[in-house]
DNA sequence: ATGGGTGCAAATTGTTTGCAACTTA
DNA sequence: TAAGTTGCAAACAATTTGCACCCAT
């Protein structure tokens, strides 16, 4: 399905989709969870998958602008990345301590969200809410 | 008053107020808004404002975690910042076209925020949401 | 066949660091 | 005066780019 929508989405924009395309958007999508970059580029290595540094780069943004991949936590030095297809949307709790990221999901934020958009005349796309602070294991122990 | 507040801080840390972060507090509560590291180094350089990049690059940090100046607006490749003493918290609508940035807040927003931290037993320190999207002027000329 | 795409390695850019000289508490 | 701090320039790390060859359409 996602590449269905990849395919169509690149087409669109009179781009091709290549064999290095698909392949990342397979990797993409071959798991759940948080990605980044580099950490692709190696999983994708590990299993003899034929790709480059720069062709993951390069296509990154591309899954983005698709709609496909959101990018996330934007804190530490380099880009993270989720896949957002056939998920459900969720914000994120992120451990300072730890590192820990917990993914929730609030009906009603969704709604207060729309709510300040319609309030600024501002039509939202996506939206990213981030809590920084401490999670169970380490509120207590600091 | 932010003067005091860094100072106290930079005492419990057994560190001392410099000129050169005085200077950089003082720039970066002078105006009201969004900066860069790069931009704040001009900022000053052109007033004359003796201070060096490293400097800049190590106080920021410090800023951060006495809780003055948080980090805002991940999404470029540099990192963003705003002071926050003073100041309403509020978060972000971002236009994806012209990057124009809107402040908004709701209480109604912070209070899910604690909600949902306590649903996770998570201690929450900070937050930031942004919604990117088309501000009014913008939305119906794409 | 044509225009976009790839891999590589070199270039860029934002940020960090080692070090000698200097300040602050 | 002891411990932290500065500025500079060199070092880094993540990302981008130029180019010659390659491959979807």
């Amino acid at each position: 399905m996602e590449r269905e929508i990849f395919r169509e989405f690149l087409y669109k924009k009179g781009l091709k989709l290549t064999k290095e395309r698909q392949r990342i958007l397979d990797e993409v999508f071959a798991f759940h969870g948080h990605f980044d970059p580099e950490g692709l580029l190696k999983s994708m290595r590990s299993r003899n998958i034929k790709v480059s540094k720069a062709s993951i780069y390069r296509t990154l943004p591309l899954l983005v602008e698709s709609g496909l991949v959101e990018q996330v936590e934007k804190n530490d030095k380099h880009a993270h990345y989720e896949h957002t297809f056939g998920h459900e949307h969720h914000d994120h709790l992120i451990c300072l301590k730890c590192g820990a990221v917990i993914e929730v999901f609030s009906p009603k934020l969704e709604a207060i969200q729309d709510e300040l958009c319609r309030e600024s005349n501002f039509k939202g796309r996506t939206h990213t809410l981030e809590i920084k602070g401490y999670c169970c294991n380490c509120k207590e122990t600091r």
